[in-house]
DNA sequence: TAGATTGTTAATCGATTAACAATC
DNA sequence: TAGATTGTTAATCGATTAACAATC
């Protein structure tokens, strides 16, 4: 234990960690009580060496021959993804995209927890949303200083995503999760993360050219498995 | 140009080119003839280098001293993209997130149009969304067979996505853009692209438990910029 | 011409994969 | 003990970055 390395861990392995935990939990209900990298990788079609070192970087020490213990294992994950300790969070917009976001209850177990929500539109303020009411965003900067807000969540339209960035940092957000699709100007402590829809749009395209270029109209024979 | 080199382009770079288009678009509308990787990199905070390289990958020229011209940019990266020729596409699950992805109007310039809607919710079939009249999903298989639909969309709760999937793929659709929270297993041929706002999520919150370590509760001085 | 910018090759960096020793 | 599995070091691979030549 003792004071934790200040090594930054590759972001690859961050994205994976959460695959590991839900396949672990898989594991728990159904019961067992070990587990092996071997397993894992057998599921997730992911190397096994690969797989220790990301539960080596998350700190997580297992046993030769045994494996890991399961409860130990998903514990792990969640402590090093600071998934323990939820994380009170503002969302700006709601929208399609903001009410689909607050019906993720999940979010919960994985430390995020939307305390409030926020719409210019006067049609919507004062409603309530999955139990919560819908405030004015003229009220965000005051209110997300006064609770230490860290998170800010944005599903609004593109053009007023900026306005909304700025003010969450005037209140003092840290994190922001962006769905709009533009590129936010934030200070440099301040980190964003883009869930850019587009940009996995032509990752998709792409690999879809390619496969079909490979293995071409299948209209007759369809691939069985 | 002639026959396009096989080789497969990196991952990273597919997901920049959205990045690039869109900046590329905004200053075509101000009427920007030429620019140049710096001017680029400058605004996206990216390699200068980097950014050419991908548009090599991209089969995109330049000339020196000039820079690249703006349509042609714009045009070579639609077009290496496959968003010149628009798929159509069945999406599966109108609940929020399916909404949502329905709203997002700027798909069809990237190749994507939504053609049909699918759901298992006897209340919500025969409805209309988006001026789209929502499919019973036993419909699917001989509807995507008919239309030679490649691309599937599903944002079902993680429960139903194998059962969808295992449609999609019965219907001969090949590539899977997947909302819920789950391994889809899948014949080798067929392309699955995971949306998983987990993955997202431990990235986010790692990544700022790192920024607070270094630069803590700043309560009181709020970074300017 | 001089200088900015592309094009291209080489160097670096980081992540993945392989090899193998340690261990229960 | 033998064998499976972790732990760890080395090799490979691929992407980024740097260097520099070509060119308009």
């Amino acid at each position: 234990m003792g004071v934790e390395s200040s090594k930054t861990v590759p972001e690859p392995t961050l994205r994976r960690l959460p695959l590991y935990h839900r396949y672990l939990l898989q594991l728990d209900k159904l019961g067992r009580e070990n587990v092996s990298c071997t397993d894992i990788g057998l599921e997730l079609k992911l190397d096994p060496t690969q797989i220790r070192k990301d539960f080596e970087a998350a700190g997580i020490e297992g046993r030769p021959r045994v494996g890991y213990v399961l409860t130990h294992l998903i514990d792990g994950i969640e402590r090093f993804l600071g998934w323990k300790n939820v994380q009170e969070t503002f969302l700006v917009g709601v929208g399609s995209m903001g009410a689909a976001l607050l019906g993720y209850k999940k979010f919960e177990r994985c430390g995020l927890n939307i305390v409030a929500v926020f719409d210019n539109d006067a049609a919507k303020v004062g409603q309530k949303i999955h139990h919560k009411e819908i405030l004015p965003l003229d009220r965000l900067v005051a209110l997300a200083r006064q609770m230490g807000i860290l998170i800010g969540i944005i599903t609004v339209p593109a053009p007023a995503a900026q306005a909304v960035a700025d003010l969450m940092i005037q209140g003092g957000i840290r994190a922001i999760w962006n769905f709009a699709p533009v590129q936010l100007r934030v200070p440099e402590s301040t980190i964003v993360l883009n869930e850019d829809l587009y940009c996995s749009l032509a990752f998709l395209s792409q690999k879809l050219a390619g496969v079909l270029r490979t293995t071409p109209s299948q209209s007759a024979a369809i691939p069985r498995f």
